[in-house]
DNA sequence: TATTGTTATACTCTATAACTATA
DNA sequence: TATAGTTATAGAGTATAACAATA
């Protein structure tokens, strides 16, 4: 005899994808908060900061990381350099590629503002109760992620 | 002497939004894939479902566990209220109030497609690696939202 | 006065197809 | 032919203000 019990929950609210939506509503109200003063959305700093650990990086892997099709990865980049912060350079050996760049005014915002998004993080850790459980819940969305 | 010292990430892409982000792509993208033939959001599904376990719950209520706000509600309600599975009551003792509930189709259409809201979950729960680890994430996002 | 639902609006995020220039 | 970037566009999701009906 073969006795399986359904472990998933009834209702849509004790659900995996119910409680991710409701964490990144505060997560995000909470980076919204923190960046009034720079008029910054989580894309724009995420690559600021991705560009600051990766100098030079193509415009599609930048992409692919952020995971943003790289469709609307244009008008990203575009405003990052329209104020100024970053720049495309084209690389002589493949004139397809467009490398991306911090510019000097946009290396000192990362320095500026990074500051500011740590301790956005700091809350969140705080709020899941320490460090410990940061490292659990990042590995467990490790998994659900591809 | 006092000796702090900074566990924070100094990558985005070590961040909680990040991982939050990525992870919910995931959810979102399965979540999709699985309702292709029913047309339906996960915002839709969700009321469905809430109505099934909640009948005759008040609009603003049901907006709220949902994390929406009662503005954009309306379209919602509406949407399934023209598809003939929801409808809304105004109640005598209260006549500002819409009582929600589900048509006999839209409990039909629930009894039909919550055994594919449950595959999705198990797919989920399979990725994660276990119902422990599915419990373990949903208390980690239970404290990070509000 | 306060609450509920509603309308209008604007902005962000996401997905798809098609084009260009280069390889 | 394939790849990288781009444009255009449409659909969802979200946030805010203002209004009508009712309490």
């Amino acid at each position: 005899m073969n006795i399986s019990v359904d472990f998933t929950a009834t209702n849509v609210e004790e659900g995996i994808g119910y409680w991710l939506r409701r964490a990144q509503q505060t997560v995000l109200h909470d980076f919204s908060e923190t960046f009034v003063p720079y008029d910054l959305r989580p894309a724009e700093f995420s690559l600021l900061m991705l560009l600051a650990n990766h100098p030079g990086i193509k415009q599609s892997d930048a992409a692919e990381i952020l995971g943003i099709q790289r469709a609307n990865f244009v008008a990203l980049v575009d405003a990052l350099q329209q104020r100024g912060l970053a720049e495309r350079r084209k690389p002589e050996s493949d004139r397809r590629v467009q490398s991306l760049f911090l510019t000097r005014q946009g290396t000192d915002f990362v320095v500026e503002t990074s500051g500011k998004w740590r301790q956005h993080e700091s809350r969140m850790i705080a709020r899941l109760g320490g460090i410990e459980e940061r490292d659990q819940l990042v590995e467990l969305l490790t998994r659900l992620a591809c």
